[in-house]
DNA sequence: CTGTTAGCGCCTTCAT
DNA sequence: ATGAAGGCGCTAACAG
């Protein structure tokens, strides 16, 4: 019996009678035979892999990104690599040069340091690409992502409509795209509000971080009736503080956060925050991918915003 | 210039004058051309590929054994794909499976419905394995994993030592290995300390499970003065029941955990719980796998156990 | 329904 | 220091 008949035995490409069939299977499950993707790579140039490039796989909100993208492409065939940059600019371009060298038929990208002009390059070779990361919106390349400046203005409206106008922000980085487009909503919703120049205290996005922004916050100036957090670390930090100087939260000081960590829901008092779901926007990513891949859509580059909603809870 | 000349262009394997060299590279640049690792996994019957097999990159332990084997593969030059199980057989099946045929170079695994059998045939398709699942120990095949029992009975050691025999224990679950290995190592702590029939709820590894336990504890039969919690998440459980009863942790009642997971300091009183350090037993894995990998070792199948420790904060 | 042939891109002899 | 040739395992095109 020839190769071409095991191919097609295993391929179903074109019919194979019953007892050739039923031999060929015999004989490769005796010799453990099965037939190798290397090669049906080389020969088909597709790989059925894609690499996802994040920061870093343990920062809580990354697996869900990872299980929705896994989720959403494996009914396709495809399975992921994944990739960790530690936001360094090197490790971006070496995944990058990984994505290229290894063939993958799609990457989904997360980063930091490299933006749209980089993953051109990926492109231009052949390779389906996602963007999730610096300069996605509005580039020549498929986008995904939060709508994180409408989201913390939302939560900044919510906070003036509840509270009043005095209120201030406690952010972790004024460069990180994150902090950046938040404090933008943040302050664009207070512009909106006639608040004049809030004040925004600029640290770090941990929970000691939380701590030295809500401490500056109590140490000068008017103690404000609301603080809006760039994130649920800090948050818990600005909580930590206040808890610690018997002032009462939300009575005194209301308080909210960003991301909806599990650990919203164990402080007390519960954080209002915003929830952004992480394996949504996975999934997401991984149907734009997908249609790529199966050239099913071949049109110019798609950006597209996964939802966020404010979960009330009783800091807020 | 011939294809043999560019090939040792770009592995050094031999000699090449600086002027080829030289307009190879600026060739391949302009042409956008690098080597196909495909090809090249054909040929060289490598692919620098494992694969990490765990129930769910979203639980939080996962990302960091995925972090650590990663961390500690990469300088061989080894990348990983990641599967999710989600503990299901056909899955587990699926994903050797998938090895197999991928001709990945090596595989961590981390099954629930599967074992060293299942692992033996993988094994023998000349991949290097490495379990860390059901059946680790004492097999054929090199294995990772934490001593359950042995840290439930340093936990539980230390309850008696501190708050004396009246005690009892939170499972989650009878059958699962964790839960199995948790509660003997109580028991047989127990049994050392001649506590006679301590009592144990089963529950489930949820804080809901966490408060369900708690509650028929208290529900009937003396109170107990310490209880060992199968996990963080039931021990958070508990404590929400406890303090809903206003009783005092630790001065009624002693709580101690296991993990460590973050919540753990976030908790009031912070959680008295084991840690186990996901990421070390990763990067133990990735260095059995790549000693295997690379032939350096030959021998016959090692089983090495992780480091965990006793935290003590304030809730024992 | 089955077989023959050629080539995917690379690397490793073997020659020059 | 460079080339030519063959084959890794597969599949598509072309017979029969």
């Amino acid at each position: 019996v020839s190769p071409t008949t095991v191919s097609h035995v295993f391929s179903g490409h074109r019919p194979v009678s019953p007892g050739t069939r039923q031999h060929v299977e015999d004989v490769a499950r005796r010799l453990g035979y099965r037939p190798s993707a290397v090669a049906r790579s080389l020969r088909s140039r597709r790989t059925d892999t894609i690499l996802i490039v994040v920061p870093d796989i343990t920062n809580s909100f990354y697996p869900e990104l990872v299980r929705g993208l896994q989720d959403s492409v494996a009914p396709s065939g495809y399975y992921a690599m994944v990739g960790n940059t530690d936001a360094e600019e090197a490790n971006e371009r070496a995944l990058l040069e990984l994505a290229m060298s290894r063939r993958v038929d799609g990457i989904v990208f997360h980063g930091f340091r490299t933006g749209p002009a980089d993953l051109a390059a990926v492109a231009e070779a052949g390779i389906a690409v996602v963007n999730l990361g610096e300069g996605a919106a509005g580039a020549a390349i498929d986008s995904v992502r939060f709508d994180d400046r409408l989201a913390a203005a939302e939560a900044t409206g919510f906070l003036l409509a509840k509270y009043g106008r005095s209120i201030a922000m406690i952010d972790g980085d004024e460069v990180a795209p994150v902090g950046r487009d938040r404090r933008l909503g943040f302050e664009g919703a207070c512009r909106d509000g006639r608040v004049r120049r809030p004040r925004v205290e600029v640290t770090e996005f941990t929970r000691a971080g939380g701590r030295r922004g809500m401490e500056r916050l109590l140490g000068r100036g008017k103690r404000p009736r609301a603080v809006l957090c760039a994130n649920d670390m800090i948050a818990l930090g600005a909580i930590d503080v206040l808890k610690a100087r018997g002032l009462r939260i939300p009575d005194d000081v209301a308080v909210v956060g960003h991301d909806d960590v599990d650990a919203a829901t164990i402080v007390s008092p519960p954080l209002t925050t915003t929830r952004t779901d992480a394996r949504q926007l996975g999934a997401l990513a991984g149907e734009m991918l997908v249609t790529r891949m199966t050239g099913e859509y071949r049109g110019k580059a798609r950006h597209q915003v996964a939802a966020h909603q404010l979960v009330v809870r009783d800091s807020a």
